[in-house]
DNA sequence: ACAAAAGTGTTACGTTTACACCCATGT
DNA sequence: ACATGGGTGTAAACGTAACACTTTTGT
């Protein structure tokens, strides 16, 4: 058989990142390890690519192993290469994030993993590059979330209009004027109004909403601002005050 | 040493999508194999990822050998992984795209790769999985562009405005009006009016125009709007009426 | 009756679009 | 003088942000 020569060969894992939202805050999901290296630290949820599946097939089964859901929202982040960045052996990492309802899964968690949910502003200290992947992660979330109704992935069948606004200002660290989200959000015509409230929350009870699936999947690929100000997303960098001139 | 047992080891390969703009259209830059499999077909710039470096230091290597480049704006896209993509063994590629001013490298070019600039709409056959690269590429720079002001990596020291919009139309297929494109365009505070014209346009000839660095520097990770109408990016995909339901 | 969260409407402002004419120059 | 592409201004429509009060209901 015809090979290449003289090439360093190398093992390729994915590694999940997933996020949860247990309707009132988001959530990442990490594995206490059972096995070497770093037997007991926390971790993403990863494994190694096998022979005859794709990096995409692999971050699938990954999630289904974990978790024991399919068809949930997956998609590529970005491959980690630096060559020690795995103390044992060369490793690169193709990383995907998950969007999950948090409800959706519970059940299923398989206890072998020893996983659990985090707080977006408390995660523990996490084995190589994991960390950086989270944050490589998070942003992201934000950025796509700003054009696309992504957000919409992590919610249960039925939600309220307060429990989604809660969601994206947990993804974005702030908080939104309620009148002008809520004008916003019905605008697209994403949501189906119900008769039923969800009175968990307050004495007066909240709406459910449902998705318009068929709509929501056409608007998946188009743009759509769902941030009152995409300032928010400067808070991180450097310069807002360049973003736009506003005469004075 | 220590190793992971019972896993599959590949070969880890970097790829490079070069976009270049003449001032006049955006081009593709393209070599022809001198080397198997597929000798003498087009293919992207790639090659194998070394021990003692990341895909990205691959990925910039690479460039420089073909362009003589550094410095060069490049960014990771997306890792393609399907076990069979490369015939003669399994290699994932991590891809990347870069933009240069395709008057600067012209003549570093080594003769050595047969490299060719193709336009957009005029790319030939090429290798494996190589146009869906490029395909993945193209769309990925409209993506960014409506929000970022990306495309000026692919300008000369001095431009034009009618230059900057012919880029931009030739990226999103597209045209604009020029009163609209030129208006929100220097409303950034990103360009510099120098008092000399270039002539080769047109007989009034057209001002140039330098980047602002500082500045350009700072909007890097902030989000403009580019395009006179994000439905422009819709034109691909389904849905535009659902974008917007604007009342009628 | 009160506390706590849900829900709703208006106004002012800035941004975006559509659109048409004059300008500078080389031949 | 004319052809070619460069450059500019305005009005109408739209979207966004800021803002405060009423509603519901469990205790």
């Amino acid at each position: 058989m015809l090979r290449y020569s003289g090439q360093q060969r190398l093992l390729l894992a994915a590694d999940c990142i997933i996020f949860g939202f247990d309707g009132r805050d988001i959530k990442l999901l990490l594995i206490q390890r059972g096995f070497k290296p770093a037997l007991g630290k926390w971790s993403l949820m990863g494994g190694f690519v096998r022979k005859e599946e794709s990096a995409d097939e692999a971050a699938n089964r990954i999630l289904r192993q974990l978790t024991g859901l399919e068809g949930v929202y997956l998609e590529q982040l970005h491959t980690f290469s630096v060559p020690d960045r795995d103390p044992v052996e060369r490793t690169v990492s193709v990383t995907y994030f998950a969007l999950i309802d948090i409800n959706k899964y519970q059940q299923q968690l398989s206890d072998e993993y020893h996983a659990e949910w985090f707080h977006l502003n408390d995660i523990p200290e996490l084995i190589f590059d994991h960390r950086q992947m989270v944050d490589v992660a998070r942003k992201r979330v934000q950025y796509k979330a700003t054009l696309h109704p992504l957000l919409f992935e992590l919610l249960p069948e039925k939600f309220t209009i307060p429990q989604l606004m809660h969601l994206y200002e947990g993804i974005y660290d702030t908080t939104f004027d309620k009148r002008n989200f809520s004008r916003k959000l019905l605008s697209t015509g994403l949501l189906i109004k119900q008769n039923e409230k969800d009175k968990s929350g307050s004495r007066k009870g909240a709406f459910y909403y449902v998705l318009d699936r068929q709509r929501y999947a056409r608007s998946q690929q188009s743009f759509l601002h769902f941030i009152p100000n995409p300032d928010h997303l400067l808070r991180n960098g450097q310069a807002s005050s360049l973003v736009k001139e506003r005469k004075s």
